[in-house]
DNA sequence: CTGTTAGCGCTTTCAC
DNA sequence: GTGAAAGCGCTAACAG
């Protein structure tokens, strides 16, 4: 195995110095060298299967051209569209995003903070942000840029890239008033997750500005995934008579919600209309097609790679924030 | 920013040698110290907050403790599992996963090794793999451990993961025999990718051997996603005569047909009946829940994981070959 | 038990 | 245009 081919060794091959080889090697660097015995060191390289070794080259210039990534649940396909915008900015530049995932645990984000910059990683984002991890991106942020992404995060001066999550909220509710409902309700996620919070106070704030009754669910899921939708439902149920609209804080939970009812035989959107939230892939598919609210994952995660960037550039960044849209389907329907 | 605080600032402090406090902070040597000094290294390290270069230490032992998964599609939450399970065996090591996504992509393939060769990983896990990237597969495995896991390479020698394709294809044809079905098909994923060429041949064989008919669709899907599923049960339909079973060779897919369906007014089970496979997190809360082959994918990973670690101790490794199982829901029913 | 010396592979001055 | 020398932060012999 390790056949590695140094820098040395090529140098050797040729008959000049390692270090004109670094720079014969270096697009940025190339030019200082004639070209004669340049193109004798990219055959030579070449032949022998030379490789930059990034670490060694990381020790050096004090850059591992890498940005650590931060992720709540990969199962979430609600991070893909952003992590897709974030690669594509990142390789933009020539690094390389390093993704590792949370489960929402606050240790879990913690250790993996600690790893990242023991990897020396040159900036963080992060897609995990719970209100508890506050001190420690603060502090990770004395050594290295971090950008918070997708989820805010409150009392802080940490640049952020986050989308208008009140507005959605707001959305859901005006979309159930437009159809006539009365009584309504929400699912909520977990609330130290600054989104939730907002669609909570958004959807609320709309709610009663249209003159509905908001039936409160005195419960919120513990993570925003599939179960914990279906959870909550079976408590809703337990509450006594239905809202005719509801509007469930993600996709995922909204998921669960519709099997829930589906089993309890109550008909979407008949009997009540539903609306997600983040516009997944899948549930455009879904029996009834789920009216969401689109989030703009893609642009997240882009303008986040880009504010790093900016940041590690020395240029002054401004926050972002993205507007959401309704998406209308199948799951919502007119009080009859 | 910046204010690291090297090794050496430590023995500053505590006025011992840079290497007696490399030794005090590694678990392994810290007994090789004074009890004194030691606790002195460490509250001064605590205090200054050290943090270990593990790039510098990288350069040194030659070794990065990271594993190299390559992924084809974060939005598949296929991999979720398997990322979990594998997660969990390399960080049992104290090792680190970096993840990176090939888009199903020859090129990206190619470059995301290069890169991870690059940053020297200790080990490659590819979870991506097509039939055309042995070469560049076979081409890393001089240089560091290559594992392939979920998608079995054929014409090789590299160690495998993997679960047993053929028999999960014959499971779905058994199970549409059993419920008397006659006339059946397949709408089958990219032939590249073993998993779906064993799929489609263990489906194909016993359907012959359970005397059913099976209708070939000459088309397959570019890539396993759910537009390519709902694309070929449009290539389906226009054959004239529908088969009453259809296994389709992964629920991404399966769910996309079942959404054409949906829109054509051929309704599952009652008019076909509609087998996956994976059983992905969200297909039990279809409409109808989703009858499809359950995949192994946290065993998978665990496993995967350990074969590296097992490679990299230098103990010798075989072949894994893990079972599927049917999970029969709401999707399948008998023919009246 | 601790200090000394080298050096991992590379880039970066500074000479020539 | 190229070579020489130093050093990034750490670990690994070897002394003492």
């Amino acid at each position: 195995m390790n056949s590695r081919v140094t820098l040395h060794d090529v140098a050797r091959e040729v008959g000049v110095h390692p270090s004109t080889v670094s720079r014969a090697l270096d697009p940025d660097r190339a030019a200082l060298v004639k070209e004669a015995t340049r193109s004798r060191i990219e055959e030579a390289a070449d032949r022998l299967g030379y490789r930059p070794h990034m670490i060694a080259r990381g020790l050096q210039t004090g850059r591992t051209l890498t940005v650590g990534v931060v992720i709540a649940d990969l199962g979430n396909t609600f991070v893909t569209p952003i992590i897709h915008g974030l690669a594509g900015a990142i390789h933009a530049e020539g690094m390389m995003p390093v993704i590792a995932e949370t489960q929402d645990d606050h240790i879990r984000f913690s250790q993996i903070l600690d790893h990242m910059l023991g990897r020396r990683v040159d900036a963080v984002i992060s897609v995990a942000t719970r209100a508890g991890d506050r001190a420690i991106l603060e502090d990770a942020a004395r050594l290295v840029p971090v950008v918070i992404a997708a989820r805010p995060l409150a009392h802080t001066t940490l640049p952020q890239v986050t989308q208008d999550d009140r507005k959605g909220g707001g959305l859901a509710a005006e979309h159930l008033a437009d159809l006539g409902h009365r009584r309504v309700a929400q699912l909520r996620g977990p609330l130290d997750v600054e989104n939730f919070a907002r669609r909570a106070e958004g959807f609320s704030e709309t709610v009663r500005r249209a003159g509905m009754t908001e039936i409160f669910v005195d419960a919120f899921g513990e993570r925003p995934v599939i179960e914990e939708g279906g959870r909550l439902v079976r408590v809703l149920m337990e509450m006594g008579e239905l809202p005719t609209g509801l509007f469930v804080h993600n996709d995922l939970m909204a998921v669960g919600a519709l099997s829930v009812f589906h089993e309890e035989g109550v008909r979407v959107p008949e009997h009540v209309s539903l609306i997600g939230y983040n516009d997944l892939p899948m549930v455009g598919h879904a029996n009834p097609p789920l009216t969401t609210v689109r989030y703009p994952g893609w642009d997240v995660g882009r303008r986040a790679g880009e504010m790093v960037h900016r940041i590690l550039a020395g240029e002054p960044v401004e926050n972002v924030v993205l507007e959401p849209a309704l998406v209308v389907r199948g799951s919502t329907a007119s009080v009859s």
